[in-house]
DNA sequence: GTTGAGCGTT
């Protein structure tokens, strides 16, 4: 263990301040207070947990969580209750911060079709059967819209990605009849890119290169690839090695180097690849077919 | 008034 720098934030979503460790490798509490008046700590999150974990805090003195202090950004931690002069502001990070960690905890449900229902269940009974599995958000039986009768299937979304789990992972004996729950095909368009490893990196600005944004996500994750099409055009694609890290940050806005960045899935529904040169009114409708047809095309046959 | 692999009117 050498000295280093380390990247501290005010925020997980702010942008990260480099500061010095000492020479055997930790890095004291009065250095991170010199940048963080008030700190009183460091926390990060485990890119393994999705968890935020404390730092070891030994009489002053930050320990690395593991043999060092890897790549990740941590987070300053302050008192609880203390009074600082923007603390609306900080609440509403705070608030912000913690939807961000629901929303990383969390693995998103889909509803699920469940075929093979006896003419006679109702949604009642579908609900009353799959509330003994876990929280029910949603039931639908589908019918002859005539005669109202059923057309012996139906759909279920549970709150809990574990309920979804278990519900898909056996038969159904319902009303009499075995059913089975699985994953719509209707989702399979969707829904595939939803378990994209890749991300979409829009308002990319030209200074960053692909060792940049590799630095920048391998905090969320292991990073197989960065790809930022040239000639520039203000987006990148990064892959992480977990589909589930590159889910989790679908739909966030990052800072990287001052800029504010989007995050999205790789491969979006409307999926129109003229769209993309929609901004481009100067130049000729034959680029997207050039585009087509060069190495920068979309891929789309990752899982 | 029937049926039994499939795929969601709003």
């Amino acid at each position: 263990m050498t000295e280093c720098y380390i990247r501290v934030a005010e925020d997980e979503n702010e942008e990260p301040m480099e500061i010095p460790s000492e020479e055997d490798g930790t890095v004291l509490l009065s250095t991170v207070a010199a940048q963080f008046p008030g700190a009183c700590g460091l926390r990060y999150r485990s890119p393994v947990s999705q968890c935020m974990r404390g730092v070891r805090l030994v009489e002053g003195v930050l320990h690395a969580p593991e043999s060092d202090w890897s790549n990740l950004v941590y987070v300053v931690n302050y008192p609880k209750g203390k009074i600082r002069s923007d603390n609306k502001r900080k609440m509403d990070e705070m608030d912000a911060a913690s939807a961000v960690k629901i929303k990383r905890g969390v693995q998103k449900t889909s509803d699920l079709i469940v075929l093979g229902l006896p003419w006679k269940t109702s949604e009642q009974d579908l609900k009353d059967y799959f509330n003994t599995f876990g929280e029910v958000i949603m039931v639908q039986v589908k019918r002859d819209a005539k005669t109202g009768n059923s057309k012996g299937f139906g759909f279920v979304r549970f709150t809990d990605y574990e309920t979804q789990v278990k519900a898909m992972s056996q038969r159904h004996m319902i009303d009499g009849r075995w059913c089975d729950c699985k994953l719509p095909n209707s989702k399979a368009g969707p829904d595939e890119p939803m378990r994209s490893r890749k991300v979409f990196v829009g308002r990319c600005t030209e200074d960053m290169t692909a060792d940049e944004l590799r630095q920048f996500f391998m905090q969320y994750g292991e990073v197989t690839d960065v790809f930022i099409p040239k000639p520039f055009r203000a987006f990148a694609f990064v892959t992480f090695a977990d589909d589930q890290v590159a889910q989790s940050l679908c739909g966030e806005d990052l800072i990287i180097k001052g800029t504010s960045v989007h995050i999205s899935n790789a491969e979006p529904k409307h999926n129109n690849i003229h769209h993309l040169f929609s901004n481009f009114p100067g130049r000729s409708p034959s680029l997207a077919a050039m585009f087509e047809r060069s190495q920068y095309q979309f891929p789309s046959s990752h899982v």
